[in-house]
DNA sequence: TCGCTATGAATGAAGG
DNA sequence: CCTTCATTCATAGCGA
């Protein structure tokens, strides 16, 4: 992946304490191993990513680093980086909450409350915050948006396998067999 | 001591008071805002981490979560995090314990070693825990328990370099302007 | 109520 | 791109 960064960070950055900035952190004041993004930084962010970025080029992520930069202490690996893990974590979210009741009976609660408790994030109730730098990006990205719907699932069939444990210590629930059955189980092994 | 709620809250929902009584809860009457697991999620859940599995795989996971949401609400974030935290825990515990006394004092939690932990979820000093349900675990998840110990890899980077602001002296770039001119254009809209 | 601990949740940073 | 590790934040639970 780091092909296409040709290489203009990723060496160790270690501690890149800014003692002097005093202030350029966001809220917290935490130690500063790592990046810490201003409010500011993360709105911008998230504005691009919500205007369709998801996989800003080396010329995009260094001038949106250098444009955040004076919101506080940012690298271009800081930007690179926030852009794969937003879009990876927004992916693995999806996947992770979709699950939750599609195939869960619920004997005794059948759609009873239980609302989306946890869905808050920056997709959700993110407003329209339109900042000024937004417009000079130009939101080219997008044909890398539907590229990621048309990849399929890679570990769909590495292992097949069955676990169940019956025998480990002491259980007072009943012996849960799950049964890992993600592709098809032709016959048991 | 030093205060670090400095505004920048993310977002949240409202916590909404189940009311006393709730349902599916656990006994002491949890509600909505944060996953509570109950007493026979995270006995099965500790059963499981016992076995052997530290790192469940997506399928794992959905199965898991299905499983357990008959004990209960429960989402299949819930056991990805309890998985990523427990380990976690159990590795931070015993890397603090084998450091020991003379370390440095990060924050305030060097007592932990006198509160050895009542419950029995905890491993403590166990390393790992081959039984015979061991076999019927994906070979996956073990390679992790021992790639762990025999990889010391990245726990070097904590030295002070700060050469920060090298970044922003190495990009030349246009002060306020983000356009892209150089790389590849927008051709759309 | 206050302080501390345990822990769920989030995210930056890497590895592969 | 996907997975994982480390660190941190936020909060429930409990004791003094």
């Amino acid at each position: 992946m780091e092909e296409r960064m040709s290489g203009f960070f990723i060496a160790k950055a270690g501690n890149v304490r800014g003692g002097g900035g005093g202030g350029n952190n966001a809220g917290t004041g935490t130690k500063c191993g790592r990046w810490n993004p201003t409010t500011e930084q993360v709105k911008v962010l998230t504005d691009l990513f919500r205007s369709g970025l998801r996989t800003p080029s080396t010329d995009q992520i260094q001038k949106i680093s250098s444009q955040l930069s004076l919101y506080g202490k940012i690298e271009s690996k800081n930007v690179f980086y926030w852009f794969q893990n937003h879009k990876a974590r927004e992916r693995q979210k999806r996947r992770r909450v979709s699950v939750g009741e599609k195939n869960v009976i619920r004997r005794q609660d059948i759609f009873s409350s239980s609302a989306r408790y946890y869905s808050e994030l920056d997709l959700g109730s993110e407003p329209e915050r339109v900042l000024e730098t937004l417009q000079l990006f130009p939101v080219n990205s997008f044909r890398d948006s539907e590229s990621e719907k048309l990849k399929l699932r890679r570990n769909e069939c590495k292992e097949a396998h069955a676990f169940s444990y019956t025998c480990s210590t002491e259980m007072d629930h009943p012996p849960l067999d799950l049964r890992l059955s993600s592709c098809k189980q032709a016959s048991d092994l």
